[in-house]
DNA sequence: CACAAGATTCCG
DNA sequence: GGAATCTTGTGC
């Protein structure tokens, strides 16, 4: 069982592999947050999303811009966007520099009591405080102010796969990975 | 330089 | 179902 304790960052070599296997292997990872005053908030991974730049759902696909450039680096930094003029979202970069893929975090369970309302992808940004100050950091050192944890693998028969949310492009692909009967999940 | 769209969320 | 709200990419 995780145990703050005993926890472990992840390492680079984590996330420099497939974007779609990275998505199902993050589920049940930790995602670790320290805020001002010192505290650390921690909430466990419980969807995700993939994308790569070879489908046009993908930010990279289009090629690299200001805005998608963190894609295009070596996986294990983050991507963190804005949009619809209000909404942060948070990705984890995978896979080899020059390649544009990322992990979008959508929803994670709560382990500290002070994140709350973290089912979704702009709604857990707002509850660990992140915004574009954390985009393009390195998620793999607990002396960012973001990083992730091992925590306990999610095996197979437990991971939903369904099509991805909020695009109309690519919809054919079962891109989306959740935990099975999880209640932090935003779209069962 | 103008404009359309957006990996969402909340409200009615 | 529709508005909120503004950055970014694209095209003229």
């Amino acid at each position: 069982m995780y145990n703050i304790f005993m926890s472990k960052v992840i390492n680079k070599n984590f996330f420099r592999e497939n974007t779609v296997n990275t998505a199902q292997n993050l589920l049940g990872m930790v995602l670790c947050r320290r805020i001002e005053k010192g505290k650390i908030l921690r909430g466990k991974i419980v969807e995700t999303e993939a994308y790569t730049q070879e489908e046009p759902s993908c930010h990279a696909y289009r090629g690299k811009t200001k805005r998608n450039a963190p894609m295009f680096e070596a996986g294990g930094i983050s991507y963190v966007y804005f949009t619809y003029g209000m909404h942060f979202c948070l990705n984890i970069v995978t896979e080899n520099k020059d390649y544009g893929s990322a992990v979008l975090i959508r929803a994670i369970e709560p382990l500290n009591d002070f994140c709350t309302n973290t089912n979704g992808p702009a709604k857990l940004c707002k509850a660990l405080n992140i915004t574009k100050d954390l985009n393009a950091i390195n998620v793999c050192s607990n002396k960012s102010p973001l990083w992730i944890e091992f925590g306990d693998k999610v095996e197979d028969k437990n991971i939903i796969k369904k099509s991805r949310i909020g695009i109309n492009q690519a919809t054919e692909l079962k891109w989306r990975f959740y935990i099975k009967n999880n209640k932090f999940v935003s779209k069962p």
